[in-house]
DNA sequence: GCCTTATATAAGTCAACAGTGAATTATCGG
DNA sequence: CCGATAATTCACTGTTGACTTATATAAGGC
């Protein structure tokens, strides 16, 4: 299965960003999303398992639980797919930033935006 | 149809690379996935119809031709998705971030960036 | 050794999607 | 206007994948 398609699925997205606060058990996995999403704890071990087969999660057996993890390795290659892409949205906060860092503080802001993508001002 | 479902087509993500050279005409595309794919020109006017409608390309009428665009926008919120993650495999996972606040117009796009200027005293 | 908890697998159902060929709409050159 | 080309939409089919219930494996506590 591949990346793009292991992360079509909400469920299996959910998993992997409680996943990446640090590892958790099946069950604790299965208790969020379950409460999340209504649907049943197997439905949630076989996403579990499309996690692992994908390289997308590990485990550790720990008694009778199991200790998933995030594996990080196929997210960074949808990252680096995205690389073709990147320049289309870098160019523009580069833009904005240049404006930004030349006190261009009038509350301009005219630049007829289509949307308001929020972004993080960090 | 969510941005990673529309992304899980192989036939959709080539579509997406040939447009991030510049747009093309619908039979330009077409050419191209059925040279690489083997699959009809309806199919890949269909799967066109998909990115358009979930807003990954835009489209221009030049007489009989149809010219396609990406449009970046589900390709930025994918990006951003993935900031959950980008700390796993970036130590400085700021550093596009700050380099684009500050304004530094050495725009090097800095991927899979490991060269730290100073070690880091953990 | 049992019973309980934790997790995974099995078997089957159902809906969604990608593909096909045929038909349809739209634009151009004459 | 007409025929040719460009592209989309239609109607249908096969496959896949996500879910369910039921069951199996495995470890822990008594």
């Amino acid at each position: 299965m591949h990346a793009f398609d292991v992360l079509g699925d909400p469920v299996r997205r959910r998993i992997l960003e409680v996943l990446a606060d640090g590892e958790l058990t099946s069950g604790a996995v299965a208790d969020i999303v379950q409460a999340e999403f209504g649907i049943s704890q197997p439905a949630v071990s076989q996403h579990l398992k499309v996690l692992r087969d994908s390289g997308f999660a590990t485990v550790r057996p720990q008694g009778a639980r199991r200790l998933y993890a995030v594996d990080s390795t196929p997210l960074h290659e949808v990252d680096m797919w995205l690389d073709h892409f990147r320049r289309f949205w870098v160019q523009r906060m580069d833009s904005l930033a240049t404006e930004l860092a030349r006190g261009k503080r009038g509350r301009r802001l005219a630049t007829t935006h289509t949307a308001t993508p929020k972004e993080d001002p960090r």
